[in-house]
DNA sequence: GTGCTATGATTTACGACGCG
DNA sequence: GCGCGTCGTAAATCATAGCA
């Protein structure tokens, strides 16, 4: 919160579009093996029952709320893949 | 035919950068926006045109670019006055 | 070649907002 | 209202292009 101070050019111009919650957790990459565990659950469903989400969670130590939030990504990521896909036959 | 395969492929799998005007065209946006640099879908669509990169490209550009400008001002100030510059001249007109 | 940094892409984590 | 959905994004991190 504090690094943000240098010193704004005079016109102010890039003023305002920061954001930053200072209570957002640091981002940790997951690892291998948790992505791919995730990866086949999603293959088998692209969306969790709460019993589902609930052990995947505990079979890779993540909260049910990380778990959740890596299956919106994952919807999202496919959708981008499936939308450049769509524009891209012409070969 | 398997030379345009191969292009493709290598294309999939090795990123470029972009060309000098796209990254141009990027950067006059951006610092004549850099009050509220967020282009909108329709803006995106536009300058991805232009630049003949996807608008998924420009969201990243974009992205990028306002973090790294906003974790180093000083880094870009250059740039900034340049670009700045640049869209004065282009205003006199 | 080697190392290093700039750059484009991808991965976590949320806020905002919608819907049932 | 709650709870989970999408959408757009921040920020960190990954991968490697490109250059001294």
């Amino acid at each position: 919160e504090e690094k943000q101070q240098q010193q704004l050019d005079p016109n102010n111009p890039a003023a305002n579009w920061i954001h930053a919650r200072s209570t957002r957790k640091k981002r940790c990459p997951y690892t291998k093996y948790q992505t791919l565990e995730l990866e086949k659950e999603f293959l088998f469903n692209m969306y969790l029952t709460r019993d589902r989400r609930y052990e995947v969670a505990r079979i890779l130590n993540l909260t049910e709320r990380q778990v959740k939030i890596w299956f919106q990504n994952r919807r999202m990521k496919m959708k981008k893949m499936n939308r450049e896909r769509g524009s891209k036959d012409h070969l | 035919v398997m030379i345009l395969r191969s292009r493709f492929l290598d294309a999939r799998r090795k990123r470029r950068n972009f060309s000098k005007q796209a990254t141009e065209i990027l950067n006059e946006y951006f610092y004549s926006h850099l009050s509220n640099p967020y282009p909108s879908e329709e803006a995106k669509e536009e300058l991805a045109k232009k630049c003949s990169i996807t608008v998924s490209q420009v969201s990243n550009w974009f992205g990028n670019k306002r973090i790294r400008y906003k974790k180093n001002i000083g880094k870009f100030q250059e740039e900034a006055n340049l670009y700045a510059a640049k869209t004065a001249v282009t205003a006199a007109h």
